[in-house]
DNA sequence: CCGATAATTAGACAGCCGTCTAATTAAAGG
DNA sequence: CCTTTAATTAGACGGCTGTCTAATTATCGG
């Protein structure tokens, strides 16, 4: 399942903020690029792996590839949090 | 900020695994260990990570130590999935 | 077709991460 | 005190990860 990739495209936090720049709408890998200290490439490389983890879609317009975030990260993650205290009273519960 | 540290400590399976059974209650890291094709060290190792993340919090009981999920983590990851699509002040950086 | 621009791919490399075995600390109990 | 059990710490090792430079693909405008 992709659960694992997700949370490991999360562990880095240049990943993160591009998600959360891309909360605000969607930018071109330039436009998101220009936004870190770090070469393109790099960037690139940060792309395919929120790609491969189905947190961001691409679109082609031009030269310019537009980055989106997508909106099953929010269902994916609600669900995990949700599944970790779903049948658990936390204290003692009975047998 | 213990973020980046959350987010790392939950990129492997095993500890998410680790938390999940914590959902339901506590245990003793004997008994956590027991659920896992892994040595007490190598499980030992993962407890650590996730109790420097605050994720777990302990209990001495003899000779026994109990691990218990940390409540918090909900409302840090929470807040970060809020803020992901929240748009808060554009232009903000954290101090 | 050419040159310029946008973006990715290829390959290299240091540093981190997860796992193991061996050794160590801590507590209970005769 | 000595032994047993629970758990962690120390150190080593292979593999994964993030970064870079150089090269490559894709597209547009003239």
């Amino acid at each position: 399942m992709a659960q694992n990739q997700v949370f490991k495209a999360l562990a880095d936090p240049t990943r993160r903020e591009i998600l959360r720049l891309l909360g605000k709408g969607e930018m071109t890998a330039g436009q998101l690029a220009g936004r870190f200290d770090m070469t393109k490439p790099s960037m690139s490389h940060h792309f395919a792996v929120l790609k491969e983890a189905d947190l961001v879609s691409t679109r082609r317009e031009g030269q310019q590839i537009f980055y989106a975030l997508n909106a099953t990260v929010m269902q994916e993650m609600a669900a995990w949090l949700w599944d970790l205290f779903r049948d658990g009273a936390k204290g003692r519960k009975k047998p």
